[in-house]
DNA sequence: CGTTCATGTTTACAGACGTAGTCGATTACG
DNA sequence: CGTAATCGACTACGTCTGTAAACATGAACG
């Protein structure tokens, strides 16, 4: 086994939030995460630097110098974040099976029109 | 306002699997719970009891007396639960909308053959 | 009746999380 | 050059979580 497992650490919900900030576009000072979310989540700039000091231990984000400060960047992809978190929920909730989960947001009312439509084209499109 | 929004005590992970181990059966006393639990997590029986008092404390668990002891019944549906934990998913990561989370599990292959098969059925009947 | 066993209650404690203040260094401005 | 603004690092602290031991109490058994 000579990869590691590397499970990497969790990203937490206030993380999270920093993270697509980062993802919208980076690199990024500690200012301007604060600039694209203090105000949403009512924080203060120290919170998003202590956000943004916990994601580089957790290495998910990596910095850059640009003379006094940092410049911080993603180091996981949004769509890997977005993978791991889906599966995650697919396997507590659903035993690991897609289709229940669309089931229930089907049952549930939580499929628009749009939704439907986009769906049966992306099928067309699996089954060519 | 007389109606709370009662906006109930998130159940945490390790507390969702007793809940699993209830919604399977019940009512069930806190050894049965443990029996059903204990050996997949690794607990002892004093955690499983910390997580049943933390869960009838949030209201997620009711007790009923047995003599000397309880006996344990959810009190939340699993439906429920399974259904918002969804809607978070979806909200916090595809914006609200479900097709980009479909999307999502069709492009990272983690949709069997029988999955889509099955969606298609669903959606057949949706369309009706 | 005294001891043991089962069971709920209370207490514990480390680590993660949310939120933020303080400190020391560096930069920039006057 | 001296002082103010800025920035990351360190510290803080209450809550939640995971995990469990200690304790009290009542039942059961010998």
């Amino acid at each position: 086994m000579s990869e590691s497992p590397e499970q990497p650490d969790r990203i937490s919900e206030a993380e999270h939030a920093v993270m697509e900030a980062l993802w919208q576009r980076s690199p990024l000072t500690a200012q301007e995460v604060c600039e694209e979310v203090c105000g949403l989540r009512g924080w203060s700039l120290a919170t998003v630097k202590t956000l943004l000091s916990r994601l580089v231990a957790k290495q998910a984000v990596e910095t850059e110098p640009d003379g006094k400060r940092f410049l911080y960047s993603p180091r996981i992809e949004r769509i890997a974040y977005v993978g791991a978190e889906s599966r995650r929920l697919v396997d507590r909730l659903f035993g690991g099976r897609a289709a229940p989960l669309f089931a229930h947001l089907a049952q549930s009312e939580q499929l628009t029109e749009d939704d439907i439509a986009e769906i049966e084209a992306l099928l067309k499109e699996l089954k060519s």
